[in-house]
RNA sequence: AAAGUUUGACAGACAAUCGCUGGUGGCUUCGCGCCACGAGAGGAAAGUCCGGGCUCCACAGGGCAGGAUGCUGGAUAACGUCCAGUCAGCGCGAGCUGAAGGAUCAGGGCCACAGAAAUGGACCGCCGAUGGCUGCUUAGGCAGAUCAGGCAAGGAUGGAACCGUGGUGUAAGAGACCACGAGGAGCACUGGUGACUUUGCUCCUGGUAAACCCCAUUUGGAGCAAGACCGAGGAGGACGCAGGCGCAAGCCAGCCCUAGCCCGGGGUGCGUUCGGGUUGGUCGCUUGAGCCGUAUAGCAAUGUACGGCCUAGAAAGAUGAUUGUCGCUUCAGUUCGUGGGAGGAUCGCUUCGGCUAUCCGUUAUGACCACUUGAAGUACAGAACCCGGCUUACGGCAAGCUUUCCGG
RNA sequence: UGGGGAUUAGCCAAGCGGUAAGGCAACGGACUUUGACUCCGUCAUCCAAGGUUCGAAUCCUUGAUCCCCAG
């Protein structure tokens, strides 16, 4: 992926931790906030070590990274996003993954054309008050 | 053929499409934009167990303490690594393993329980020659008990019992003495650079130093988040104490730093307390104890000479994804085809040599094997300043050697 | 990436070469009409493997897991 796409500074994964809503599958859990300036999303993805290895987790990473890619004109912007990468996805050959990855962006309406989840509002919800419960029983 | 052992090289290949990070060149609306070319993970990149380079700690200094290593010779920048040997142990063998100095030239310490006793001692036991006691006495002695005392052979304990076996000797005994043997030390001698070894003489005999310790060698500390530069930013305040000499500059003391202590050195008003700012960029950064080839010295590790080559450099962290074709392994299926083909497939037991059972085939209407077909799988693992090792994880391949069996 | 530390019963833990204290929990028993309290008993491959030693939780080597620190 292209470096202006990415989420890179520790700041950014901070605010988007703190202040973002998060939706989730089994195999993926999305954390979004809406940019305070214009311009195109940015992505990170998070790949934790209780999932294996530097390989496992670099590859991982680079499939993840590969479809957001490929599917980069689908998804909304002046979004920042972060994907992180649950355990059950490990085993998932690449067009699953696709699938996973699309399922748990359109439940958080980021990609265009969708009209679920919040529209634009920069939005703090408390925690116990989130639209979607997100027990991961969908993705089976 | 099977089992084993050592060494070596490799780490799936190719193509298309779409991407990522540096480099070079060009274009440019100068914006980390566009185009072209070329490059882009390992044998362990891992664990961080050792050693070195490099950087800072003023100089990187001295002594002590502390740490590390520990057969010999060599290699190396250095090492706890490597090579060649010595000795000891394991294995039928090829081979493998060894923190392998010192317990008589230091010194004490420890050896639980058991046992008399764990290097200073006698429970049972043996003796009672000598001195004493009792009895008898022909007055020379004789006998008895074991009071003093002598001994450590035998028993029992233990991982280990004073070097072992046999004899001489004695009252009983004992390396007290002798023969043979085990181990160690010293001296001389043979061979070797040396560890060590051959032979002889003399002396000695519990274990433990991965317990303290002694001896020899060696060792300053921290680590690229080291460190250097540029930019940005900010804020200092309160309380307490401020010795001696000198006109003064200053010196001494005090305090801080120099990883522990002393010396030496450097800095400085000191201590306590409440606060403030920085999370950007460039360099360090990949030309190096570098790689490849040839020759040469050496048993080898390795060195030397000549020629050629440039071979990753990220920073939420590049080196990838998809598709197709092929390679390798396992399983299944097919007799349609091609090739080989007289014995073979499967189960069980095994001392791994074989044995037994069932089934198919036996000169072919041909059992079975290979190719052809399909499915599944295709190891361990990701550079983060750089090298030399060690250790751990892990896939198949090749070669040498050893043992056993079969055939000629 | 670099540097430190820890691992003993289900939990908290003592131990510094001589055969693993203690507390909570669990289980069994006693006491009680029953329960609680109390008393007695049971429960350990000392993270793993190898070595030194007569003997290792302890000493040494190698590995595994977990935790902490940093400009």
């Amino acid at each position: 992926m292209h470096r202006k796409l990415r989420l890179r500074k520790r700041e950014d994964f901070n605010v988007v931790y703190r202040y973002g809503r998060s939706f989730a599958n089994s195999q993926f859990v999305v954390y979004w906030r809406k940019r305070s300036q214009r311009g195109t999303f940015r992505m990170g993805v998070s790949a934790s070590s209780k999932l294996g290895g530097a390989v496992v987790r670099n590859r991982l990473r680079r499939m993840v990274k590969e479809i957001v890619r490929l599917n980069a004109s689908k998804l909304l912007e002046d979004m920042d996003l972060i994907l992180i990468v649950r355990k059950p996805a490990l085993s998932l050959p690449y067009k699953e993954m696709e699938g996973s990855i699309l399922h748990v962006l359109r439940k958080a309406g980021l990609l265009k054309g969708s009209n679920q989840g919040a529209k634009g509002k920069i939005t703090t919800l408390p925690r116990g008050n989130r639209p979607n419960n997100q027990n991961g029983k969908q993705g089976k």
